[in-house]
DNA sequence: TACGCATACCTAGTCATTCTAGGTATTGAG
DNA sequence: CTCAATACCTAGAATGACTAGGTATGCGTA
């Protein structure tokens, strides 16, 4: 059962994750249920193909690395991906504080 | 051109705005404008068909009233939809912050 | 050695939500 | 008489993220 959705944020929170430093999808999902306290539990379904469009996007590169006889294809943020996370937070920041004034939540 | 999307807090803007009184459709989407200083700004298809998925889910009830030879549905949260809103900021409080612990957004 | 579990990737198709794009009808201003 | 504002509605499209399946490797254990 997954704990939460992401409600339009999943781009947000990728390039934020990368931003940390490179890493492989499946490690993703792990480092955003662990940042988030178990709040996001994201399914490979999600990551993999969100991970594929931002690539497209130019917003990540990725190359493959073999680990213990493991193929991993590492993700690293781009500088567009840089530009691309700092308007995500601003789209966050202004977002999140416009709910926070219509439901009456004070944080 | 719609400023923003309400990227699945739709419900709760809704019963939010409808705990500071009953209101009509039309008046809820000038409500939410204006309280949200232009962030939220509804499309009729958006909120009308909000409203009577809610009404379905009994979390508000309406009646029709007639006002300068204008019909109106006038909403209001029933007791149901009050502890709904409850639910829904609650959700909203716990998915904000997981958002902004991951995004590295402090507020 | 066989099994299951964790790791690690992938995609097709589905679903819910919300938007676009149309429609109807009334009132009041110019 | 026309246009803008008010006020409602819905069918269908688009979007985003999910479910549910698939492949394959390595490691621990029974």
């Amino acid at each position: 059962m997954r704990s939460e959705q992401t409600k339009g944020q999943l781009d947000l929170l990728l390039l934020a994750e990368l931003a940390h430093g490179r890493a492989h999808g499946y490690a993703l999902i792990e480092a955003l249920r662990e940042r988030s306290g178990g709040a996001f539990d994201l399914a490979e379904g999600t990551v993999y193909p969100a991970l594929h469009r931002l690539e497209q996007a130019g917003a990540v590169a990725s190359e493959w690395r073999e680990v213990a006889g493991r193929r991993r294809r590492v993700y690293r943020l781009t500088r567009r991906g840089r530009r691309a996370l700092e308007a995500e937070q601003r789209r966050w920041r202004d977002f999140a504080r416009a709910v926070d004034v219509v439901a009456g939540v004070a944080r």
